[in-house]
RNA sequence: GGGAGAUUAGCGCAGUUGGUAGAGUACCUGCCUUACAAGCAGAGGGUCAUAGGUUCGAGUCCUAUAUCUCCCACCA
């Protein structure tokens, strides 16, 4: 018997302690009932969880629950991203360690027992959050399993030809030390001055200006544009110029349309290479490669005296010598956008160094990845016009090679001799080159073998979970049929690079989708315009004190606040709200549930009109909230259901009760009647609301219910409509009714009466009373009316006189 | 420069195919009503960003404009 007020700390913990040890969420794979697979993303472990995170997955999760409360048997792991660079930096920062000092297998022990700890701590978090995974299934990508099926793939491209490896100027972190791929940097407005140089033309004509914030860059430059169009330098074009402090070095100017007129002097230097367009440039014009910075962020040889210094120096010392020699006119301070490593912060360079890449970017595979993405459900569906701009702006393949220590290796030796490309056996996989060797020899019958010593992307490796999560690395059968997985969910940001990613490898090895449908969640925002992040989530936002201050029935039920996919402004509102409805849940189902205590659920002979009406209603707004939940509109499902619940209780519990409270004057048969539609109703309810607020919902159904419905959890049993006859109107008259009883509300309040005023009599004006007539107990009761007079006519109430006493 | 989204009550939002503007919250007026005062009943409050257009009729469709957010391009 439900008592006093609920208790959210104690009850969530007990709950989510029964279906742990019950395996409530667990998956069947003996099970005959339709499967429904979740690719849950697998986060990567670092910091703390926030509100941010946990909206995402509490909206993906009320999809999970509604889909095992249609009967399906769920696969939902929960696995975790920690292969890559974030995580050999989080290792070597609280191990106080360096990776490479290691050998690969005992770096990644020590990494792999670090990280359990932070996995166990987003585990008791999700856990925490009312999340429904199976625990057991879980991953991560830098265990056995999931390098065995990043290697396999890997395997798999390289020997289709669709992994190559090749020599081109790609994007670099000096501070990581390593490649990086486009989609990892990002703008960043940084401060730096137009250097406006006098380079001299070769034959000793005069000068030409050049403006540049990279003077570092000269020893490296190749070229000179100009734009065709540019009638003060079309004359120039061909001519020689010699490269100021590098003065044995002559270029060649050529013109190109890529260079702006009105941007600096409207002359350009080419280096190779200082930016993307001079990579273009180098490529286009066949132009020679200099490198004037090494990996470290240090000047080569080739820049003579200055070689050895940082680039920072180097410029410095540069600008000094360029002022003394006379090539410096001026000096213009600007702030511009340079192209930074999301990770470091630290601008990036190009610099050329053979990679492993994969096939992305023709025109016919573009043309692949737009059909593909034609063929997936997107949730919100304007989603996929993000996904079609980024397809067409493609003009790169994916850079897969990481210059770290750290994570999935390349499955791959060079032979010693002639340079020959030899792959692992599959069945040794996962394999490391570095410690061990080919089993054959290469076909130039050499034996000596450099192993590749580069590892992994981390989205080489997070872009084949479904292939992890359907063991595609030991049974290819099983993950055939499993692939495409039913749902993914993610963040906005990621469609372009981890959704676009894992559809490439599901065609290329299963040649179909991943999943049959994608899910993408909005932002939480700290304030307009500002997305919560690590940094930002103050005290106020942070999940544990969320999840202690309000529990996390009502945190998923914020999480449940607006139309899906939108950015949702973080607030107390919707907070207060959320317990609200835990409160009105806990103090509604306690009193319908002591009026049911010695009660055995039994269809009545006759079911009274009013709660006819009420289960109809309750099929209706079944059937409405289940719409939503198809169209994954979980913020409107739960209005929907809520909506009903409240009318539940502040319109047909007051006419009920009063049946419950006093079957001497009602009779026995009018509370049997509301006894029915109460247990049906109040569960039919709780069964919707358990998607949202699971916790309580779970405490209501086993105090009660589970005795009668023999499921061990509210969240195993099956949605359902109440079984109840057709009838014509009913809603309308039902309603009809409610609308009278409203009417005599109104007068009471408008007279500033206290809703129990006895009133002499009603009067009920309606062409058809016959409804009306059969509801006669129970108006009366609710409104304290000792009469009702019923007049034909069109619909009108009239009230009559209160009684009041002394 | 290209693209996407937003603009509706004081506030944060909903408004499916065009048909009299909606709930919540806040504010206001009442009510201790044999579950709940974190409750209940009731009231007020909107030139649907702006300007045009299509239509018998526009929050909804079209065209501009403004403001905001995000993505991409530019980065010499």
């Amino acid at each position: 018997m439900l008592e006093g007020k609920y208790n959210f700390l104690e009850t969530e913990k007990k709950w989510q302690k029964f279906w742990q040890d019950e395996g409530i969420y667990k998956f069947d794979p003996k099970s005959n009932k339709p499967m429904f697979s979740i690719d849950t993303p697998p986060p990567t472990v670092s910091g703390e969880l926030h509100i941010g995170h946990i909206s995402g997955f509490s909206q993906a999760d009320m999809i999970a629950r509604y889909n095992r409360m249609q009967g399906k048997n769920l696969f939902y792991p929960l696995g975790f991203d920690n292969n890559g660079l974030p995580t050999e930096l989080l290792v070597e920062d609280k191990k106080k360690i360096r990776a490479h000092t290691l050998p690969r297998e005992e770096f990644t022990k020590i990494a792999l027992d670090l990280v359990s700890g932070y996995n166990q701590a987003y585990r008791d978090m999700m856990v925490r959050s009312g999340m429904s995974c199976d625990l057991s299934l879980g991953y991560n990508t830098i265990d056995n399993r999931s390098q065995k099926t990043s290697q396999k793939s890997f395997l798999d491209l390289a020997r289709r030809g669709i992994a190559y490896r090749e020599d081109k100027p790609s994007p670099w972190c000096c501070k990581c030390r390593t490649s990086v791929a486009g989609f990892e940097l990002e703008d960043k407005d940084l401060d730096s001055v137009f250097n406006y140089l006098n380079f001299p033309l070769a034959d000793g004509s005069g000068t030409i200006p050049i403006a540049t914030t990279r003077p570092e860059f000269l020893p490296a430059c190749v070229a000179i544009f100009v734009n065709p169009d540019d009638d003060r330098y079309k004359s120039l074009v061909g001519k020689k110029v010699r490269v100021p402090l590098f003065e044995d070095i002559e270029v060649t100017i050529l013109s190109d349309d890529k260079v702006g007129i009105d941007k600096g002097t409207g002359i350009v230097m080419c280096c190779t290479f200082g930016d993307q367009t001079d990579v273009e440039w180098w490529k286009e014009y066949n132009l020679p490669l200099k490198q004037a910075i090494d990996d470290s962020g240090s000047m080569t040889e080739i820049a003579g005296k200055y070689a050895g210094l940082k680039t920072t120096d180097a410029r410095k010392a540069i600008i000094d010598d360029l002022k003394e020699k006379g090539y410096l006119y001026n000096q213009v301070p600007i702030t511009h956008a340079v192209k930074v490593h999301e990770r470091c912060g630290k601008p990036i360079e190009f610099l050329s160094k053979k990679q492993w890449f994969i096939k992305t970017s023709t025109p016919e595979l573009k043309e692949k990845w737009l059909e593909l993405g034609d063929q997936l459900v997107w949730h919100p569906a304007e989603m996929k016009t993000r996904y079609r701009a980024w397809v067409n702006n493609l003009n790169q393949d994916w850079s897969i090679s990481r210059q770290r220590y750290f994570g999935v290796p390349f499955p791959v030796w060079y032979c010693k001799n002639c340079g020959n490309v030899i792959l692992a056996d599959e069945k040794d996989l996962p394999i490391n080159p570095l410690s061990s060797s080919p089993k054959v020899k290469c076909k130039c019958g050499s034996s000596e073998f450099i192993p590749e010593s580069d590892v992994m992307d981390t989205w080489a490796t997070s872009s084949v979970t479904p292939q992890i999560n359907m063991n595609w690395a030991d049974d290819e059968e099983y993950a055939k049929t499993h692939i495409p997985m039913d749902m993914r969910f993610a963040g906005r940001d990621i469609i372009t690079t981890w959704c676009l990613r894992t559809i490439i490898k599901s065609y290329y090895h299963q040649n179909c989708l991943p999943w049959k449908s994608l899910l993408i969640n909005g932002w939480v925002m700290a304030d307009k315009g500002i997305k919560i992040s690590k940094h930002l989530a103050n005290s106020k936002m942070k999940l544990s004190d969320l999840l202690d201050t309000y529990g996390a029935d009502v945190i998923r039920y914020w999480c449940a606040i607006g139309a899906y996919g939108r950015d949702v402004l973080f607030s107390d509102e919707g907070l207060k709200d959320g317990y609200k409805l835990l409160n009105k849940i806990w103090n509604a189902s306690k009193f319908v549930l002591s009026f049911l205590q010695d009660y055995t659920p039994k269809k009545p002979k006759k079911i009274l009109p009013m709660d006819r009406y009420i289960i109809h209603k309750f099929n209706q707004a079944y059937d409405d909230t289940r719409a939503f939940y198809d169209d994954v509109e979980m913020s409107f499902a739960k209005n929907e259901i809520e909506r009903f619940f409240w009318n539940f209780c502040d319109n047909y519990i007051e006419i009920a009760k009063n049946r419950l409270y006093k079957p001497e004057v009602y009779g026995e048969d009018a509370k049997e009647s509301a006894q029915w539609a109460c247990y049906n109703v109040l569960l039919g309810m709780l069964k919707l609301l358990a998607i949202t607020m699971p916790h309580i919902t779970e405490e209501i159904y086993q105090d009660y219910f589970v005795k009668f419905e023999k499921v061990k959890s509210i969240h195993l049993t099956t949605l359902s409509k109440i079984n109840i006859e057709d009838e014509d109107k009913i809603i309308d008259n039902g309603d009809l009714v409610i609308d009278i009883v409203s009417k005599v509300r109104q007068f009471k309040s408008e007279n500033k009466l206290s809703l129990k005023t006895e009133l002499t009599n009603i009067e009920i004006v309606n062409d058809d009373l016959d409804f009306i007539k059969d509801c006669e107990m129970d108006i009366k009761a609710v409104s304290s009316a000792k009469e009702i007079i019923y007049k034909t006519g069109e619909f009108a109430v009239n009230v009559g006189k209160p009684i009041l006493s002394e």
